[in-house]
DNA sequence: TCGTGACGCACC
DNA sequence: AAACGGTGCGTCACGA
């Protein structure tokens, strides 16, 4: 046994890492007493982030307050069997990401998610449910050493973050590599792995009793979005390999072209870089009119798009401005997109998301892996890529208007109710209420949701700024309701810096943004209904068929003859009502590929 | 060479 | 009277 002595505090806590036959019993033993007494610390050290691709375990820790064992499993299938074994046994486990660990252990250790979740509780959701607060918006964040600094002991998590510093120092490499490389019996790597359970336990303890009470009916709600979440992203989505990669060889093609046409033509080196595409359009004796928040060429989409013409001058500022355009977005799809999902495919071609379930300030979720949040919408050329099992079909379920749906029932209001009660078009009857094109009462409805004022909605509907104000005026004037949420919903955030939602979230508003607290409203209650809906699928059997949750959408792989009535299931389970509104939903079968119901004609 | 801020841009 | 909410991620440019 190989025992670290560390101190929290004043208080003298131990790492100790299990070397021998006799080490294990002595940890089997611990973990018996361990687990009857309360929450066990469970933390990972893997050798990076991609539990389905490539990379996996190199330690199991576990832990009290007081003690951490360090298992280094990637050394003998015996330590794995152990780590295993105490996984399934331990009645109640407590880390910090949990859902991080239980993927890998759910992968490599054979303990399934179903098994574990509902006996693991995750600091990271006690933390946001205390406060969603991010650090760049102020808050103290969510990442074990703050949380530590904040609840356990500063000077432990300035050491602990130290060590992986330095670890990647001594390694010659970035905090990222480390992992995979250093020695397994490396001291400093063995403190910082055996510290997470115990930190994790102490943690739990500082923070359950922290939660705000009209928010503690969330906590087991969270966990269970979580786990849902993480079958869903173990699931996977399947790529269409050879069209992914025939479309990777056509954009780089694309990019080429256009990028070499910057470079001959007007000696643009790097279209990506706006220092050079501003230089390239100033030779050719083109102004800019606008300048960045930090006095830079403002060389943007819009700026580019006003240049563009049907039929550039060979050497014009169309000319580059179409060429740069072509550049970027080829670039863009192959380099965010298309090559990332042919390079992060497990061994049967699947690509698995890897979705934050709770992650804004409101609770949005948030998806990398398949960042499938921004996925180019009005093509459907890079959604194609992902397709339909064997034998399924695409369908696509999603909430109508679910925003404003959500508006009218946080508001009451009586027009905004009986419109969605019968299926009026809202857009239209804002619109004829201002006086204005259907256009712009969507984009005033939009911005109501947003907390946009006059000035936006004249920039973004090209109208003159009195239009603007008085369709905004005839907003509250139409739906009076809404006006007054919105009241109270500023003067609650001023009054308290903080507003609760119909859910009984607590969300901070910074005071200087009060009129943010309305749409943090209506965004936290929509994910909740979202969420809740996930609930329902779950209980109904269908997350085996799930692949991808956007915000206010669905996306499952069905079998094709069934796809007809399963899709009108999954909008059954999802469909619900929020204080007498219809938060309706809308099936849609799209096809043997996702992109199948982005193609237009 | 790495980490970070600025910027731009994709989506709901 | 006026106020655009939220996310991830790529590249560039720059400073340690």
């Amino acid at each position: 046994m190989r025992d670290y002595p560390y101190k929290i505090g004043s208080e003298q806590v131990t790492v100790r890492v299990v070397e021998n036959a006799e080490d294990l019993a002595a940890f089997e033993e611990w973990a018996t007493r361990a687990m009857s007494a309360g929450a066990v610390g469970v933390d990972c050290e893997t050798t990076g982030l991609e539990m389905y691709a490539g990379d996996t375990l190199r330690t199991v820790q576990f832990g009290d307050a007081y003690t951490g064992w360090v298992l280094p499993v990637e050394k003998s299938p015996r330590l794995a069997a152990v780590a295993a074994e105490y996984v399934r046994r331990i009645p109640l486990m407590v880390g910090h990401n949990i859902g991080f660990d239980l993927r890998f252990i759910d992968r490599h250790l054979g303990v399934s998610l179903e098994d574990t979740w509902p006996r693991s509780r995750d600091t990271y959701i006690y933390s946001h449910l205390i406060d969603p607060l991010e650090v760049k918006d102020g808050g103290i964040g969510h990442s074990l050493e703050a949380l530590t600094r904040k609840y356990v002991d500063a000077k432990t998590a300035d050491e602990v973050k130290g060590s992986i510093t330095g670890l990647a120092k001594e390694y010659k490499t970035t905090k990222d590599k480390v992992w995979s490389i250093v020695d397994i019996d490396h001291p400093g790597y063995n403190l910082y792995a055996g510290m997470d359970p115990i930190l994790a336990v102490r943690l739990f303890q500082k923070l359950e009793p922290k939660v705000p009470s009209v928010s503690a009916h969330l906590v087991p709600y969270e966990h269970l979005v979580a786990m849902i979440c993480s079958l869903i992203d173990r699931n996977g989505f399947l790529l269409d390999q050879e069209y992914s990669q025939g479309l990777s060889d056509k954009l780089r093609a694309d990019e080429e072209y256009a990028a070499a046409h910057a470079m001959l033509w007007f000696g643009v080196e790097s279209v990506n870089s706006t220092d050079d595409v501003a230089s390239g359009l100033m030779d050719l004796g083109f102004r800019i009119p606008g300048r960045t928040a930090t006095g830079k060429y403002k060389v943007d989409k819009a700026l580019l798009d006003s240049l563009v013409v049907d039929d550039p001058e060979i050497g014009s500022p169309a000319h580059l401005a179409a060429a740069v355009q072509e550049a970027k977005r080829a670039s863009k799809w192959r380099s965010s997109w298309v090559d990332k999902f042919l390079n992060g495919t497990d061994a049967e071609g699947r690509i698995h998301p890897y979705t934050n379930p709770l992650r804004a300030r409101t609770a949005r979720m948030s998806i990398t892996g398949i960042p499938a949040q921004t996925l180019p919408s009005g093509d459907w050329i890079v959604r194609r890529c992902f397709i339909a099992d064997p034998g399924q079909t695409i369908v696509s379920v999603d909430y109508k208007a679910q925003e404003l749906r959500v508006l009218a029932a946080l508001s009451g209001d009586p027009t905004m109710r009986a419109a969605f009660a019968e299926d009026a078009d809202l857009h239209q009857l804002t619109a004829d209420a201002a006086g204005v094109d259907r256009k712009v009462g969507k984009m005033a409805n939009f911005l109501q949701v947003y907390g946009g004022g006059a000035a936006k909605l004249a920039d973004n509907a090209g109208v003159p700024f009195p239009v603007a104000k008085r369709v905004i005026q005839a907003f509250a004037a139409k739906y009076p309701g809404v006006a007054e949420l919105s009241k109270s919903t500023q003067a609650e955030a001023k009054r308290n810096g903080r507003i609760v939602t119909a859910t009984g979230r607590v969300i901070p508003v910074d005071p200087d943004r009060a009129y943010a607290g309305l749409n943090y409203k209506i965004q936290s209650a929509s994910r909740d209904v979202t969420a809740r809906g996930l609930i329902n699928l779950h209980n109904a059997g269908f997350t085996p068929y799930m692949r991808l949750v956007v915000h206010d959408e669905v996306v499952a792989s069905l079998p094709i003859e069934h796809a007809e009535y399963g899709s009108r299931e999954i909008a059954r389970h999802m469909r619900m009502d929020l204080r007498g509104v219809d938060i309706d939903t809308d099936p849609e079968i799209y096809g043997m590929s996702w992109g199948h119901g982005y193609i237009k004609d």
